[in-house]
DNA sequence: CCTTGATCCTGTAGCCCCTACAGGGGGCAG
DNA sequence: CTGCCCCCTGTAGGGGCTACAGGATCAAGG
């Protein structure tokens, strides 16, 4: 065997998880939960990933980046594995996607406006009567 | 035993959900991780909430709208409890919270004009040659 | 008085997305 | 052959709940 075709029969967990910058543990409860396939195996037992592992584990990671869930990655890499997807339908999905990304801004951006409201109306002296445990403590906030 | 003083006795878990607007079970979930105190009980042993119990959930509560997390509540409760703590001290937690809240919005922010831009290219036509698979698929997002 | 149906109790398991351990077996360098 | 690191498996933990199952209690109606 030439050092070439060993390097092409496929990397261990570890190299794997190095090479992609996820945590080794991450890339096992992937294939539990069924978004990585069962990779080959080494004589004794080692997983071994061939480079569509590799890319497959790049997508899901890069989707997880944009913040799709692990249902949502399912359901993107079920219509890329069936091969008749549309654009229209991965559109679909993402814009679904950004509309949940874009309420939750704007729901931190209340919370986060409200937060400083409160906030200021704290002298941060020493008397321990302050009007932010008040407004916690207080009929309704807003 | 007049009415009133049956009134005064407290209410059950369900009826504090219904007032608080929370769920029974976190009423109980609350106990056990210590923010609620054990409550007082009937014979039968039905919980009894007292003014002061509700009192503390409404400002666990309302808290959580602030997307304080449990840890963070539990900080601002035992400053309270222990009854010597200052505005100062109190004005920090809420700062620090705060801060996490806004990069947490710089986060997503970001997120989303990713998303936006990778969305953006996508004809959605009904080939299957998808602009956000390519992104996803491809080296690198940004 | 008895039955229904709501509510209460307890303990436990599930959700999401990992992360970390324990207790063992491989693989390679010195 | 002795380290040392990696790999394997199964399982538990985190945060913040929520939802059962299997039983007891309670209040109201017939």
């Amino acid at each position: 065997m030439t050092e070439f075709t060993v390097t092409r029969a496929g990397v261990k967990r570890g190299e794997l998880a190095r090479r992609s910058g996820c945590n080794p543990e991450t890339i096992r409860y992937y294939e539990t939960t069924g978004l990585l396939p069962e990779p080959a195996r080494t004589e004794a037992g080692h997983r071994l990933y061939s480079e569509a592992d590799q890319s497959r584990l790049r997508f899901i990671l890069r989707s997880r980046e944009l913040d799709f869930t692990l249902a949502e990655i399912r359901g993107l890499l079920s219509l890329v594995d069936d091969g008749d997807y549309s654009c229209a339908e991965i559109h679909a999905l993402t814009a679904n996607h950004l509309k949940s990304v874009s309420r939750k801004i704007s729901d931190l951006r209340t919370l986060e406006r409200t937060l400083k409201r409160i906030s200021s109306e704290c002298a941060k002296g020493n008397e321990p009567d302050c009007p932010i445990i008040d407004a916690l403590a207080g009929p309704a906030i807003g």
